[in-house]
DNA sequence: ATGGATCCAGTGATGGATCCAT
DNA sequence: ATGGATCCATCACTGGATCCAT
């Protein structure tokens, strides 16, 4: 009930949105936590999500784990994007889950990892553990969408890994593959085991996956964006 | 973590199941749930699915709401039946969601009311109102199979509601069908709604619903068993 | 540097059923 | 009496990601 007590509206636009992320910029976390009522972690071992989270009530994101954008109306997913002291992404960015039973049937436009990257806010915070969470500092705010360029390249990963996966061989993949989207572990431990259906109506059961964008992607949106010739 | 301090073994056999059921005939219900260092709510408006839970514990059940036979090993189900003084049901019994998207699709012979209804261990309480929850008795125990006239008589019921079911009629279904099984609502409240793919693979939005057994048909049960000739 | 492993919070579905207006 | 409405606990899954051994 706290939480709600200083619960920000959402956003009425992209406008709106981006004013208020940009507004963050150059605040600490700790800052951001305290009009939140609530308290920065020492680390974020057991904390992986804060930052995120923090991030989204901060900017009054309405869909609080659902499988819906982060703001629903405007249809803009939202992302922290943790960053070294020279702006470079300290990790990959999780995208989604993998659907065993869906990926195989859908073509790349209705794919989930096309609906989650079609328009996506990212938001840089300091990444470094050198630095307490609680002095971190909020970076820029990027609103963006892939380029036609970005867009084939991710569409050319995925068709490949859900070529794998359709055919049943989720197992053979490993986080080597794929240029800019890789799929990856996305569980509470390694012991974890789904039921799912796959293309041949076979009961499987497997660790569960997510998609990931590597850092070398997200750098290149930033590069983009901040790195302009003469800047 | 106290409730585990004191947990009960899952039984071995039916016979060790059965007789662990007959050791609690006679047992007020504040007396087991002090056995489990609970204490008994004053009335089940706001706790429906107690007395339940706490027999499960006492006999040492295992699937703890999960899609599975409360006696996995075993294949057993456990309910409780509420009586009033003359020893009838007082209420209709709970058996399985409505899987709208797998009714239709499988026969009786695969479907989940069967396969819940296939063995049954049923442990009497006192269900008045006007008796406290802890001052309830626990009657008799019952390790029960459906005879063929009474599995007929569900298969008929089911196939009627089934039809209705994958013909899209959902919403024209009423408690009044069925002579022994119904199909009720079954959420937290009117306006829950739940997504489902039909047969036709249209996307629909019901209130969720559940199968239920008539009081008249535990009676029955009751009936055959403890009103012997002679008895 | 990075691929495999891991951690928390919140939502939705299921399982335990009984309540209550008519 | 009973058909429609309702209530709590638990588990599975998703979404937020970062950790860490190599």
């Amino acid at each position: 009930m706290a939480a709600k007590e200083h619960a920000v509206d959402p956003p009425r636009d992209e406008a709106e949105l981006l004013a208020r992320a940009r507004a963050l910029a150059g605040r600490r976390l700790a800052e951001i936590a305290a009009d939140q009522r609530v308290t920065a972690p020492p680390d974020l071992r057991h904390h992986k999500g804060w930052v995120g989270q923090l991030i989204e009530r901060a900017l009054g994101a309405t869909a609080a784990s659902r499988a819906v954008p982060d703001f629903i109306e405007l249809g803009i997913e939202l992302k922290t994007l943790p960053v070294d002291r020279r702006g470079r992404p300290v990790e990959s960015t999780f995208v989604c889950t993998v659907p065993l039973a869906e990926v195989g049937e859908v073509p790349w436009e209705r794919s989930r990892v096309r609906g989650k990257l079609a328009h996506v806010l990212w938001v840089v915070v300091q990444g470094e553990r050198a630095i307490t969470v609680g002095d971190r500092q909020v970076g820029a705010a990027l609103l963006w969408r892939p380029t036609a360029a970005q867009e084939q390249a991710l569409k050319d990963d995925w068709e490949e890994l859900a070529g794998i996966i359709a055919l049943g061989d989720i197992e053979t993949i490993t986080g080597r593959l794929g240029q800019f989207l890789q799929v990856r572990p996305k569980a509470a431990h390694s012991r974890v085991r789904r039921r799912s259906i796959d293309t041949e109506g076979e009961m499987i059961e497997t660790l569960p996956r997510g998609f990931y964008l590597r850092a070398t992607f997200t750098a290149s949106i930033l590069q983009e964006h901040f790195a302009l010739p003469g800047g």
